[in-house]
DNA sequence: CCTTGTGTTGAACCTCGCTTCAACTTGCAG
DNA sequence: CTGCAAGTTGAAGCGAGGTTCAACACAAGG
């Protein structure tokens, strides 16, 4: 039973290409220790924090954000449960918010849907004279970014 | 009461910016009349179709499928509301995949917390051996694509 | 009429998340 | 030892989704 893993390997059984893994890498998201002549060797609880990555990735989480947040674990030693558990939570409360948010969405479509309209909660059929033009130039159809 | 827009307060109220909105026009996905002076004078419904934009934009849709969704609207008139009850469909099985997916995400997460594994579904600590290593290279930590 | 604010265009540029390439080096099987 | 697959690097390229810029036209009030 092997130790490490090759880039290859680890591409092959994380089902990321390897350029990304480089990419990865020069960005401070993954690490390797390397061999006599320079080539990458990663040690198991790499697959994890690929893992964790395409998680994240998934959730739309950006790359620069992923890296901070895996920063948080201590590069000494092997993480814990603890440590992953501690960010595991995290991200749930991103995936509610976002899960949350989209059933939001969802929903207010749903409503709007008698009508055609897709103004989202300030239906202008229901409210055809823009009554709640305010702030300004007008209603606003805008999501929240 | 003015019956159409022009960019600058579409821009306003949608939220989107001038250049995107040039921009969703030279990629097709809204339309403008134009003045004897050339500029951009846009009916009401417009604000429908951008907020539909970025609606779709937020369950990840790219603006090509969103563009070739809303060629299915009636170019000749205004959309009625079943036209527009039509897409909310479409849009609303979308959300629901992405709501169930994100959910299945999260369950995943909670239930590998305790061990901090993130293989989901299988979890290396409790398989240590690799017993489900197989075809080829070995486990697949991956998510569906 | 003049000024000021809005609008117009095309072209260039930007960030993100990678992939591709060329030119070279390592590692391992036979 | 040879040969070939697998690995290395930096630089360049790509596609999506825009933004910025320069140079110019139009619109509306005073």
């Amino acid at each position: 039973m092997q130790e490490s893993l090759t880039i290859g390997q680890l591409a092959a059984r994380s089902g990321v290409a390897q350029s990304a893994l480089r990419y990865y890498e020069r960005l401070g998201l993954i690490h390797a220790d390397r061999t006599g002549g320079n080539q990458r060797r990663y040690h198991r609880s790499a697959l994890r924090r690929v893992a964790f990555i395409r998680i994240s990735q998934q959730v739309g989480i950006s790359l620069e954000e992923i890296r901070s947040a895996l920063d948080s674990l201590p590069a000494s030693r092997t993480p814990t449960a603890d440590d992953w558990a501690r960010l595991s939570t995290t991200w749930r409360n991103r995936l509610d918010e976002k899960i949350r948010l989209l059933s939001q969405l969802r929903d207010d479509l749903d409503g709007c849907i008698g009508c055609g309209c897709l103004s989202l909660r300030r239906c202008a059929l229901n409210n055809p004279d823009d009554e709640l033009a305010g702030e300004g130039p007008g209603a606003r159809l805008t999501l929240p970014r």
